[in-house]
DNA sequence: GGCATACTGTCCATATATGAAGGAATCGCC
DNA sequence: GGCGATTCCTTCATATATGGACAGTATGCC
């Protein structure tokens, strides 16, 4: 795969180095990209979030927020509630702990943004737009 | 994460969506992005490489290598086969199958080259180019 | 009210990846 | 020639992801 079209490489490279900006940055306060991910809809939301709407929002499968919602509570970074209004539900609650931690984790993302932007800069967006308008749509 | 900076999820989503493309190319001939990899690394190489020397190659980690090769071996793509010279040393051979198998992947990975470089067309890979490099160096 | 249907979260099997630990074999150097 | 360092592969624990199976609830419709 690393090794297709130099050019479907060299995008999928540049790709790659930008994740692993993001982890990095991340690495520093304790969390991976997923767990932050996560945190960072149940900050948005501002109220706890059904695994269910989790899976949606993170557009993923529901067993897999099952596990990261594990991980996250023996981080202790989320707990999980039940809803009285529907007994199916279970709901995930930020701890102060992972409040904390979403937000130093959002500083650290910041911090590294502008960096990627900057180096980004000379990619033609608009382009890129359209591009993945077609990969989508075929 | 797909949610950080629009021009970054741009870029991260678009990387994604020709990853999936390449997937499911793959999935026509029931390989996966990495079986294919190291399917083509033993065709490429024309003999039985070390594990350890396809780790190199693959760029990832040696036990990675040996369960990818444990699901290879069980697929009966390939064969382990000792190394009377170095007896610490267990290499992969490409079978009858593996080597029809990797020719089919690389067929359909033809196949769907084209259509994602036309897309890809409107993009200006030396900028690409600058980009990965500066996301390498800092 | 009661039942078919749909939805919720969990569990399990599987795939991919990492890194640490361990046993076997080789190598380098004295 | 032998011993310490290195290299080899595997195994285990862990993280992330998918999808199927399952049990418990809720809902809609008659």
């Amino acid at each position: 795969m690393k090794d297709d079209d130099p050019t479907i490489r060299l995008f999928l490279q540049t790709a790659q180095a930008i994740e692993e900006r993001l982890e990095r940055a991340l690495e520093a306060v304790e969390l991976s990209v997923p767990k932050y991910s996560a945190l960072k809809q149940l900050a948005l939301a501002a109220e706890p979030l059904s695994l269910s709407e989790m899976a949606t929002r993170l557009v993923c499968v529901r067993s897999n927020i099952s596990q990261l919602v594990d991980r996250l509570e023996t981080d202790g970074l989320v707990r999980r509630v039940e809803d009285p209004r529907d007994r199916r539900c279970v709901r995930a609650a930020l701890t102060e702990l992972g409040r904390e931690r979403q937000t130093a984790g959002a500083q650290r993302l910041e911090a590294v943004r502008e960096g990627i932007l900057e180096i980004l800069a000379e990619v033609d967006s608009a382009a890129l737009e359209r591009a993945l308008a077609k990969l989508r749509q075929a």
